[in-house]
DNA sequence: TTTAACTTTCAAATAATTTTGAAAGTTTAA
DNA sequence: TTAAACTTTCAAAATTATTTGAAAGTTAAA
């Protein structure tokens, strides 16, 4: 195999798994494609690297930009943006931990503490309900904490440890 | 609040969250149904529960068995195939976790080694791109690892452990 | 200023996913 | 057996999500 057709297997394949993470096809492309890039691309670059629009190429530079792992970049001597990935692994998961649990689990989170706290009032439903709604508030609640902490940059050394104790 | 308010807003909520372990809605929300019922429902139940159709209503439970998260039981005296949920929250997202890693990430971990694995021509891009998704694979590899072990059975001591060194 | 280069927005078009419902298939009681 | 009760399948319809492209908006060089 050589450089391109691995570039398109890479790039095609962070697309399909974009789901895993919440975003779409093309954001996830575009991720990919800075992701190994050894230089900022434009605009023009991407649209024409992945085939795509101009606007969805637009939406979705700042759909990454809003998740907090694209960047512009101003090359000197240029009149257009430039673009570049998070390039350290352990930052971009970090980041993208922190942004899961600030959209999905926090609100979620929310919502069990809601409706697990409705008053009992003796039923086999509301008893199995507020049991089962509470487990589970409970456990959203650990992955949460655990998450945060294991990405969060002042524990790093925690993580550290922590994977040569499970390898 | 009450309960039937409270229902509808659990079986709502975990619906629209159904993508965040890569799920459809229908199937998400016969999940919770399931989930917080003191006792097995037919699919007649589940379709007039949810409005939804005889077919929808097949084909998710079924995905639903596939993630080993639902299960068929026999009612005694009953003609029709009644079904109940996973309700230890533990063993569901260890299920869950399993299912995932199987799924989605061997899979990607796999075809990263691949991508990584293409002969070195001294190029720059060849360079960035072998050293990016060598990060990537190892990245994968590290947390497919770790998920597998935290969730595991047979390690669930060091599971209790982390979680009460890491609150 | 003016204007050309560039970026964003968003309604309409396209594509992908989900849902329906009725026909085909299966099971079990009589 | 037969037939009623029940489940599955799958093509078509409905819904949802994504993408396009051109007009509007912005920026900066001349």
């Amino acid at each position: 195999m050589e450089l391109q057709e691995a570039k398109e297997k890479f790039i095609s394949t962070w697309g399909t798994l974009g789901s895993l993470w919440g975003i779409n096809k093309a954001m996830a492309q575009i991720h990919a494609l800075l992701f190994i890039s050894p230089n900022p691309l434009s605009m023009e670059d991407i649209m024409e690297a992945l085939e795509i629009s101009r606007g969805n190429a637009s939406m979705n530079l700042r759909g990454l930009m809003d998740w907090g792992i694209v960047y512009k970049v101003n090359v000197p001597g240029e009149r257009k943006e430039f673009f570049t990935s998070e390039k350290d692994v352990t930052e971009l998961s970090r980041q993208i931990a922190k942004e899961r649990s600030r959209r999905e689990l926090q609100p979620t989170i929310k919502i069990l503490k809601e409706v697990s706290s409705i008053e009992d009032d003796g039923t086999a439903a509301t008893k199995e309900f507020i049991k089962q709604t509470k487990a589970m508030h409970d456990l959203a609640d650990t992955a949460d904490t655990m998450m945060n902490r294991i990405v969060s940059q002042e524990q790093n050394w925690i993580t550290k440890t922590l994977v040569k104790f499970l390898k």
